[in-house]
DNA sequence: GTTAGCACTCGTTTTAAAAGAGTGCTAATT
DNA sequence: AATTAGCACTCTTTTAAAACGAGTGCTAAC
């Protein structure tokens, strides 16, 4: 059905306007066209071919006498269809060096940047999600007398660390006790997993300082699942100045304050419905985005993969008109790179 | 002299001129004033001393024909002299409610937000400096057979931490040992009085395993001046858009991508040579800013001290016509208000 | 010293005309 | 039956000219 609601001909001319639109980002015409492809027709014949088309909602005039530009159908239809798959090596373009040892946070502020600089779009970034993740170590110790400290290490060595004031502090023989407690109790344990109810009968077995243990364990489960607050880096979003479409006054500076505040960034993140199956990478067009201020906006983005569940996303977020192809193979190379790359060694 | 150069009625002028110039962003002209003021002064008369005003230097006019605008120079002497030393109580606005609790990033974070939304301008917050800040207490820990874990904690409770890559794991006596060995040597150091000749002993009193101690020594040392990327936290940067003078595409897109990288915000940070003795608030106007490209811009800072040396700066970004008066209140207020308040109790 | 009056300047707004790009349709061509 | 040349028509963009208007500087009168 869809498969023949175009014939070969019409496919390769809407190849031709968008690709052309894409370029120039002005309407293009019936006689451009005519050059442009090796079909060797005349502007008139185009002219008849680009009236289906726009009756079949692929393209559209933003008036009369003005050439045609893609519609929402359109793109996707290239995205889905027409977008050639070149499947090159992975590794074409240059490889980004990453340094195991760097902080993570460091490293994904430099991929956005990277991104951005690369395709000329915004791109947006998050740090894995640990949800799954298990904890692996953990450590209470004096600070002095009114402070302890709690540390916990996650599988992938995350390290979380807060501070708890204290009235008195616990004796070193009491707190080897309880440093044990805590690592018999909660190692291998994920965060889904630790709930009020362990944590309950942890106090339990706590026994005495059980009111002290209380601030303690509270304390340690809110380090733990701190990270609910979700890590968004983005760069380059002044990138989006570039185009004119989209920095009409009004428009811009709406989508520079969502990029700011990252409040509505979130949505793009969680949202994995529609994820496609075999590359991992999604595109959302226009309207299909979760976000009302980007209609006018195309997204990508793909979600990377530590390993046991734990996932993060990255994506571009450009005009409708851009560079799919470079964007998707971008994000394909960055995603390869990334999959796994902090899995431990071994463990 | 420069006390003479204007009598009365040309202060008033000018100060008529500016307070018009920052509501409405027009030239104004001499009828204007003339009704504005209360002087009683017909708008041939302002329109001579506006001549004399122009030939000193603090007003100018974009072309032949168009009112006047404050030069630098103007606004220079406004901030100087014509602003009202209300000295309300600094309390006036809402307070700010910190909890002592919160992560100081995220306290941060919100300031900014809360600074950029009173304002109308860019803010911008850097967290405290701890240069001469000291260590507290400091702990390594076997995480796993190849992992150990460095955590540190300075005065003021900031916890930094870093996991080391090591091929064989310390038994736990010789951990205890190292333990006691660096919190002797290195608490109560300030970051400045560590230096690779510290490390050198230390290196040498550890004795055997000096090749691990070595790995473990340096990262600590790593671990400690970390922070010298200098966290800048900034907000409201699209606020800028609301004023017509910045917004034409050019200026623009310069001014956001400086906010969006922050490399040369630093040197607002770092420069105090003007400090103001007395408010501790500084006011660049236009070139005075030492950014080139925020040369149209007006800077207001203000440094807060968490006491011993420890400090941090916030401060507002707008066009020249800003609302000095406001903008120096809010920084007055949040400044009182972020002034020792990580201060620990007593400690 | 102040002010009314007026000619003059220069940017902005308005209006009209011309240019240009592209279409849709018809009739001729292959 | 599909393609194409030709042409009238539409609608935006560009250009040019005119009118407007805000504000000044200067002169002469108060």
């Amino acid at each position: 059905m869809s498969e023949q609601e175009l014939d070969e001909r019409k496919k390769k001319i809407l190849h031709a306007i968008i690709k052309n639109y894409m370029e120039t980002g002005e309407p293009v015409g019936s006689r451009t066209i005519s050059k442009y492809t090796d079909l060797n027709l005349s502007s008139a014949t185009i002219r008849n071919e680009m009236a289906d088309l726009e009756e079949l909602g692929y393209i559209l005039q933003p008036h009369t006498s003005a050439g045609r530009i893609p519609s929402d159908k359109g793109y996707r239809f290239y995205v889905d269809h027409l977008i050639e798959q070149k499947d090159r090596e992975v590794s074409e373009m240059k490889e980004f060096v990453i340094e195991h040892t760097e902080k993570m946070e460091r490293v994904l502020k430099q991929m956005a940047k990277l991104l951005a600089n690369n395709t000329n779009y915004a791109s947006i970034i998050t740090a894995p999600q640990v949800h799954a993740n298990k904890v692996k170590f953990l450590q209470l110790s004096n600070v002095d007398s009114s402070h302890i400290l709690a540390v916990v290490v996650l599988e992938g060595n995350i390290v979380k660390n807060k501070i708890i004031d204290v009235e008195e502090p616990i004796d070193n023989e009491q707190m080897l006790k309880l440093n044990i407690l805590l690592n018999t109790n909660l190692t291998g344990l994920s965060i889904d997993q630790i709930n009020l109810g362990t944590i309950a009968v942890l106090k339990e077995k706590a026994g005495i300082h059980s009111n002290i243990i209380s601030d303690v364990l509270d304390a340690v489960a809110e380090a733990i699942s701190e990270d609910e607050d979700l890590e968004i880096y983005t760069s380059g979003a002044t990138n989006i100045l570039k185009y004119p479409e989209l920095s009409d006054s009004g428009r811009v500076s709406e989508l520079l304050t969502e990029f700011e505040e990252k409040n509505q960034l979130v949505s793009l993140v969680t949202d994995r419905f529609s994820e496609e199956e075999n590359t991992g990478i999604q595109v959302y067009i226009g309207n299909e985005a979760p976000i009302q201020t980007m209609k006018d906006c195309s997204i990508v983005t793909a979600t990377y993969e530590l390993g046991e569940g734990v996932k993060g996303t990255i994506g571009i977020i450009g005009p409708k008109r851009m560079d799919y192809e470079n964007v998707m193979d971008n994000l394909k190379t960055l995603k390869a790179q990334l999959d796994g790359i902090w899995k431990k060694p071994k463990s």
